[in-house]
DNA sequence: AAGAAGGTCAACCGCAACCCG
DNA sequence: TCGGGTTGCGGTTGACCTTCT
């Protein structure tokens, strides 16, 4: 026998909603709130499915809806949770208040991925196009939530001084000014340490070192870890050992860390995206008993 | 000016998770 | 614990709009 659909529709009325149909269901809901989906049209006179009703309020109806493009922050912090949380539409719009999920994917796959393939990124791994994961390092994982999350590497060492170099800077800014504080649904607590810039110039390229201040996290006893992460100072030497032109090789990053709380409170996974030159480094798994030596292990065996 | 091609987005579909008796 | 009903989610579709030729 196969499956009942979820509604009678014999007699239903469906696509697009007319003005009348959406005052109807608007002034319903007002006035009698949503208890179950299945009697609004009913109850409210319209000839849909419960399930039509729903997605029409949540959708379209909704007074808090936030109308509107999206802003490049927000496009940005799409990305970045999406390289996180994947095609978890829902998740990721919970960080956007008066967004909806069906509003973030349409944008994703119309706008977003187009962007990120100009950019040379492939919209599924976040990854530079064509770059195999041949690496063990670049496989997904999965966490306690059994949620797919990919640990992710790129570079941008070929980015030197060019307009991609400069684009990838703007975009590098624009990724910072997307990193905020969030609470959700994950139990994700972002922390976005204060930062002290300092640029100097060698053969007219601007060099930029970033300096991080993990003061934020103190109070929660992740000292520790913040203390031996010294982003910074390992990105740069990395970059440098890795490239043998590195006079040629201008980079920027900065930082942003999380700690996703797990059952075991006393091992918190520490997550963290670097941004260099736009590129977004994630760091995950990182346990912070471990010896820094050890967390940083995988990555140094990455690709540059 | 008109048709083709491409882009956008509201809405639908089917599945899975959740709820509750 | 089970099973039916309901809700939520993500993939997909198709109508409408815009741009291109």
């Amino acid at each position: 026998m196969g499956r009942q659909p979820c509604c009678d529709k014999v007699g239903l009325k469906r696509g697009p909603w007319t003005i009348e149909e959406d005052h109807k269901l608007m002034n319903f809901i007002l006035n009698n709130g949503i208890h179950c989906w299945r009697m609004v049209p009913k109850l409210a006179g319209l000839l849909r499915c419960g399930k039509s009703c729903r997605l029409r309020w949540i959708n379209y109806l909704r007074p808090d809806l936030k109308r509107g493009g999206f802003t490049e922050v927000e496009e940005n912090q799409i990305i970045q949770l999406h390289s996180r949380l994947g095609n978890r539409w829902s998740k990721i719009a919970a960080h956007f208040p008066g967004r909806t999920d069906n509003e973030i994917k349409n944008h994703w796959n119309t706008r977003i991925k187009k962007r990120l393939k100009l950019l040379g990124l492939d919209p599924v791994t976040h990854q530079p196009i064509g770059q195999h994961k041949e690496n063990d390092t670049n496989k997904v994982v999965e966490d306690q939530d059994d949620q797919p999350k990919t640990l992710e590497t790129t570079t941008s060492a070929e980015s030197s001084v060019d307009d991609d170099h400069h684009r990838s800077k703007v975009e590098k800014n624009s990724l910072e000014k997307a990193a905020k504080p969030a609470d959700d649904d994950d139990q994700v607590r972002e922390l976005v340490p204060e930062t002290k810039e300092e640029r100097w110039n060698i053969d007219g390229v601007e060099q930029i070192s970033t300096e991080m201040n993990y003061n934020d996290v103190l109070n929660i006893n992740y000292e520790t870890v913040c203390q031996k992460l010294d982003f910074s100072t390992w990105m740069e030497q990395e970059m440098n050992n890795n490239n043998n032109n590195s006079n040629n090789i201008a980079y920027s990053y900065s930082s942003s860390l999380s700690l996703e709380e797990s059952n075991n409170l006393s091992s918190p996974t520490l997550l963290a995206d670097t941004y260099v030159d736009g590129s977004i480094f994630s760091w995950e798994g990182f346990n912070y008993h471990h010896h820094l030596e050890q967390d940083l292990f995988f990555f140094q065996n990455t690709q540059y």
